[in-house]
DNA sequence: CATACCGATGTAAACGCTTACATTTTTCTG
DNA sequence: CAGAAAAATGTAAGCGTTTACATCGGTATG
């Protein structure tokens, strides 16, 4: 690959004119710019990144560390943050990094020098910790706990959004209504719980430990936890699943188990991924605008990296939204998608 | 952050000694290793990537350009994408890159100096030219016409899935076939269409062109489509969309036009998303493992940059299967899902 | 006991670029 | 047309690493 030097060689002038050239900066004469980009063009001469960086200190890109790439979910969060970034003239690493602490120092040390700032998801740690361990980088985080200050931060309006699924069942009437639980350990996951025990106490009613069932946001998780719920001498009459992937199983459950749904037991979600909309019956959930939480994510860490130091930390929440369709029975369900883009 | 300098003036070794420490090459007194390793976590000193694949010539990672990042077809690809590239050893480096041949070169550009190769997915350009054009750095077409040789690709097997497809519902008895055909100057819809007319003509059909609809690869597509295809004096008994996200649409249309599916009129989608299984009725597709797509990208691509100049170009299709589902009516329509992982 | 050798460490030259500063060339001014 | 100011270009010092090669004790060898 040619240099830059080549191109100074071959167009007779020092580096500094070609680097000049190709950064806009200092003033070069037309001819002489003109000449070094046709020689520039013939060696198929691209500036080296690597290099740029290293002398610039910048690296025009942010690190994206996410406990999985799995689903829609992450597909639209990736959209967000690629989307907001690239306007602001960023590219984005993207690296997949489990679940333990330790992969995650590991994660960012492998950043280090190549990105100039990192969104880091890892709904399993307590993530507040991590950023006193291994490189100093800004860092956002998101969906995941963060308790002391200090720490950039963007999460979900879990909590609120759980209580208006309640909120909504309850005011169709339900009285036992089941969670299905997210993963343990998950940071959203509990704070749905919350949530769902805030709105049962809101209105009258004890929590029982027997309508709490784990589960771990999969399919799977979902269906399994519909069957011990059929199965229970108590039904309740209604089930919030933590998420939209484990009230797919749990319908699925119930078709087979001959249930109908909402007539028999209603079923909402959370998160409201696009297939929620096509489930028959469409179901009831909780809308995340997911790219939202990937652009806001990147809009505070690019704040944070400009600000550098001076740069007063922010923790904000996305809201969520009630999306109410036929899979909790209520009488203004939303229609079928209309479609007409 | 400390440098490399810090560590070896704090620890009183040379940056030499550190380096050694840091990469396991050479030999170092291990109380001296030691005393350098603790030095080095006190000062939180990680090596900086961008100045070690300077001098290395090599970045451990793998840009990855993609025309577009909605939805889950490049939710699969880019997680088929990371899996292979991290057991190798390599970060990915995603970029969204329009459609024009400007924006795709530019991109390139981009890439040089920041990884080691790249994997393209530019289903509009002929891709093949430009490998001429702007830095020389390994490449890997994927999903992209290639013509000439010289040039890596992966692509899926689309005109025997389309004529698979086809066949079914030519054996079902289907006549009047209708498709509903992908982007324009799309390679991958170039090649369904080809399929789809091959088919007929194998079987002593010639194809119509009222039968061959304009689509784009969208739901809205599909729709706009179907309503066409309804409307037309003639109506087909069957429709084929050349992908799933149209087949959507297509059976959001004929719902809401009172027409059953398949009664009256079957329907056929492309790539079996995850979402043609709990469509109503369950969506026959052709399947195309999406993340072995990626997987197998990657794979040639980390042999190309192994291989430097000495590499046989490798040209390979990754197969497709036919998923039978209700809405094409056959009788051995596959049964709803079980589930249980 | 001189020699060769080996293990441990240091020295310094890259890697490809940007940029402050110095130098040369051009253009203007009186 | 001299001299100064402005414009254009060159020089060289890094940026944070790796690594070939040099150095320097010390130990085994003859």
């Amino acid at each position: 690959m040619a240099t830059i030097k080549d191109v100074a060689r071959e167009a007779q002038v020092s580096i500094a004119t070609v680097s000049r050239v190709f950064n806009g900066a200092g003033i070069v004469r037309e001819e002489t710019a003109r000449r070094i980009r046709d020689v520039a063009a013939s060696l198929r001469y691209a500036p080296h990144g690597g290099a740029r960086s290293l002398i610039t200190r910048r690296t025009s890109t942010l690190g994206v560390l996410l406990p999985d790439l799995y689903g829609e979910f992450f597909s639209e969060l990736i959209r967000g943050i690629d989307e907001t970034a690239r306007h602001a003239g960023y590219h984005i690493l993207v690296s997949r990094s489990w679940e333990g602490r330790r992969e995650v120092e590991e994660a960012m040390r492998a950043m280090r020098g190549r990105v100039d700032g990192v969104v880091l998801m890892s709904p399993h740690v307590n993530a507040d910790s991590l950023l006193n361990v291994p490189v100093t980088l800004p860092v956002v985080l998101l969906c995941s706990p963060a308790t002391g200050p200090g720490t950039d931060s963007v999460n979900v309006q879990n909590c609120r959004g759980a209580r208006d699924m309640m909120e909504h069942l309850l005011s169709l009437g339900h009285h036992r209504i089941a969670i299905v639980k997210g993963a343990s350990g998950n940071y959203d996951a509990a704070e749905r719980l919350r949530g769902y025990r805030l709105a049962l106490r809101d209105a009258g009613i004890t929590p029982e430990r027997s309508l709490e069932c784990r589960g771990d946001f999969s399919e799977a998780g979902g269906y399994a936890a519909a069957l011990t719920l059929i199965e229970s001498k108590h039904r309740p009459t209604a089930i919030f699943a933590a998420n939209d992937s484990m009230a797919i199983g749990v319908l699925s459950a119930l078709r087979e188990a001959g249930l109908r749904v909402p007539e028999d037991i209603a079923v909402g979600g959370f998160d409201d991924i696009p297939l929620a909309r096509y489930m028959d019956p469409p179901l009831t959930s909780v809308r995340v605008p997911i790219s939202e939480l990937g652009a806001r994510a990147v809009g505070t860490l690019l704040e944070a990296i400009a600000r550098k130091t001076h740069h007063t930390r922010q923790r904000s929440r996305v809201s969520t939204e009630l999306v109410i369709r036929r899979s909790t029975g209520a009488p203004y369900a939303e229609r079928p998608p209309p479609l007409r883009h």
